[in-house]
DNA sequence: TGTACATCAGTGAACGCGCGTTCACTGATGTAC
DNA sequence: TGTACATCAGTGAACGCGCGTTCACTGATGTAC
């Protein structure tokens, strides 16, 4: 080998990294593969010594952003506490804050790119459904309960999720921090309901 | 006038009730103009004696679906019962269907292409903040009980929306349904839970 | 240690393509007489 | 009623542009001797 073992490795990485940035950020169709090489410090036409197609870099940025959210602030902000509520709490602070609203190139790529991924690349739905299930089984935990749960820990990702969604749809409005709060306030009280279940 | 008096209006409202269809089903970026007018049986050229631009029709085509989704599916939802917890029971199995899933077209705009269109033109995010705002109303309401459980209202539509988004995402996974199943059983109970708030 | 060499990560011109938009036009329509 | 005309909704060729992708190449690097 002529480079160092890493040094390709290195590149692709950081490829990687700019890539999930901008497909975070601007969507998908407004990423280009020369501005996101451009981004890496190299130029467009080297992009193909790294990756097959342009949807290849998509699904590698997919899972380092959803790798690095995950293992960064979600499970961070769930081992705060010895009390299942405020770990709740913890998770639903950090997702439901004006700081992941406002910087969706290093927040949630389900809420980011979800939708747009989902359409173009089955394999793309798959990863989602990975990140899904590790992120409710998160949640799953942090509540502390028993397996019976796991369907509020589902329905607690979709709150979050949504509200991050509707909160950027609704732009700078009051309305937009406002539904951030009301989902942070009904979020941590669904492991507060009594379990009726008949499952 | 050459042309009868509603003919131009006619073709106008046709155009945006396809273009309406195939940005909630495609997303914005994969829909063209000539694509949009051969839908609508028309060649492309005509277009811009309808709308100034693209992004112009794509704000007709977004008020016009929400328009659409509101008035039929959610509000007759909302007026199948004298029983606060049955109408939102039914707007959520209306919302949270396999049908509407499977159906992105004549579904739900914010969930279709909400992220996408907040990104590009402040004008989306107002016609998404009213439409949140005409949603957020109609589950108050619906829900028959006081002003300050209008944050339950905000915190129900986001995880209508965000469980759709997580379904679609998820694919054609187990999980899929799986996400608004549970969204359907723990969205009914938001209204169920005792409201200790402090507002 | 110094030099010739082989490798291959990265370069940048070139490609074909589809897009949004423009514009000179056509021809179906309702009106004037 | 019939004919000449004005309107303007709709047509389709043409445009410039940016994109994803290809490919012949370059030059920095580590290796062989």
């Amino acid at each position: 080998m002529r480079y160092s073992p890493e040094h390709k490795q290195k590149t692709r990485e950081r490829i990687i990294d700019r890539a999930a940035r901008n497909f975070c950020r601007d969507g998908i169709d407004q990423v280009s593969i020369a501005g996101l090489m451009s981004d890496a410090g190299l130029t467009h036409g080297g992009f193909y010594a790294h990756f097959k197609s342009k949807e290849d870099v998509l699904l590698a940025a997919l899972e380092h952003a959803l790798e690095q959210t995950y293992a960064t602030r979600l499970s961070e902000a769930a081992s705060t506490s010895e009390d299942p509520m405020e770990r709740v709490g913890a998770v639903l602070d950090s997702y439901l804050s004006l700081t992941h609203r406002d910087h969706a190139e290093r927040g949630c790529a389900i809420a980011a790119v979800g939708v747009e991924a989902a359409r173009t690349d089955p394999r793309c739905r798959q990863v989602f459904s990975d990140a899904i299930e590790k992120r409710a089984a998160l949640l799953h935990e942090a509540m502390g309960k028993g397996p019976e749960r796991r369907s509020e820990a589902l329905a607690l990702v979709s709150m979050m999720v949504g509200a991050m969604v509707l909160s950027r749809a609704s732009g700078d409005s009051p309305l937009s921090a406002e539904i951030l709060a009301a989902a942070r306030k009904h979020g941590a009280r669904i492991p507060d309901c009594p379990d009726d279940s008949k499952d």
